[in-house]
DNA sequence: GTCATTAAATGACTATAAGTCAGATAATGA
DNA sequence: TCATTATCTGACTTATAGTCATTTAATGAC
């Protein structure tokens, strides 16, 4: 019988309807003030039907945020496609930038700290989106290695530990200036600092910048 | 009467002795693990006594967190004494990185993301803390400018938003590394990884670092 | 010393929300 | 028709931040 064929379309039906509940309720009022009950009613289920599809909240958020990360990545792949080392570099700079300044919804979401536990060790979504992180991550590190190659990046740069830095730096600068602690600035001062420190890595990992 | 000067004084020492158990507590078991009636309890007082003390928990947080602040800021404050500007911003830099890989007690906890909220909006700890921040900052774009001044900081470095990009690559490291997402390292790997993170801006910072 | 007034402290209570689970309901297929 | 299995329900448990009516203690005027 095709009957657990259905059922399993059935389920993954039903659970992408909860994800697009929660991803909408959580855009509006974020993670934390959103709750399970809500969600459930949103998709018209009760509370335990949603725990049927997910074994905690924390799940539902990483099945929700996989979408942001998995545009991310496909934007990485495209600004990877032409060009030397360094300009596909800073086409995926770009682009993560662009992501993280249009989408202030996935922004909010993203930058809302959650307890922080290790999405690793949280679920099959969780291990979803670190899988994704880690694509994003790579694609960084195969543009400074071809940069290397080509001519284009400083020989000296270590490919995995810049990546690591220059996407620490976003982050750190989208962690600050979204839940705005010491200096309350606005959009406008978020999309400087993101711009400068594209440009400073930029000039550094330039096979033009040399120490004399 | 030298009544109320008294009881202020006891005041006082009770809000030092409700901090003093928060932080041992918060240090041994994070703040969200931390409830406000163990701390009550630690201190041998009713929560409600505490709540006199202190608004909200968060509050409480930044009363303890506000030590640590301090304590990084009179670190900056030794760090800039001597040297031409660039010589201080390193030592700022190593001051930094020493803070957190030696208390790693203030690490997790300043490291465990709270709700997120605006510390000037929680209250005068908040406040406090966020001032601390401030000077801070200051202190680095203060040394930014001296090396700017004696010629061994390129000219062309924006101190205020340097110094913002520098710290928010630091913090994103250590957000990053504390509550292991995608890459799963050791302290090892945190350490390794501040210490590029520096190097690549003492090299960008530096007089010697120019565009052919 | 007495007592009204003010300050400090108590802890039971409220509110909220994640997660559980015994029992109800519905689908399946023999 | 009915036993079996899958799905669903929502009341319940647990945990904890924050409140507040009530009690207790200190103060100082007389």
């Amino acid at each position: 019988m095709g009957t657990s064929e259905r059922r399993k379309r059935e389920k993954e039906r039903k659970e992408q309807e909860i994800i697009d509940a929660a991803r909408e309720l959580f855009f509006k009022k974020g993670y934390t003030a959103t709750s399970m009950d809500e969600i459930a009613a949103k998709v018209e289920l009760s509370k335990g039907a949603v725990y049927l599809q997910f074994p905690s909240k924390e799940e539902v958020y990483y099945a929700v945020v996989k979408g942001g990360m998995a545009i991310i990545r496909d934007d990485f792949l495209v600004a990877q496609k032409r060009g030397k080392g360094l300009a596909q570099l800073e086409a995926i700079g770009k682009a993560y930038i662009d992501f993280w300044t249009e989408r202030s919804d996935y922004r909010r979401l993203m930058h809302e700290n959650i307890g922080g536990t290790n999405p690793l060790e949280s679920g099959p979504q969780g291990r979803a989106y670190a899988q994704l992180a880690g694509e994003c991550n790579e694609i960084m590190v195969r543009s400074i290695k071809n940069g290397i190659e080509d001519g284009s990046i400083r020989p000296d740069i270590q490919p995995e530990r810049f990546a690591f830095c220059l996407s620490s730096m976003t982050d750190g600068i989208l962690a600050r200036t979204e839940s705005k602690g010491w200096s309350g600035r606005d959009d406008r001062f978020r999309e400087e600092m993101l711009s400068y420190a594209t440009q400073i890595m930029r000039d550094m990992a330039s096979a033009g910048c040399v120490k004399k």
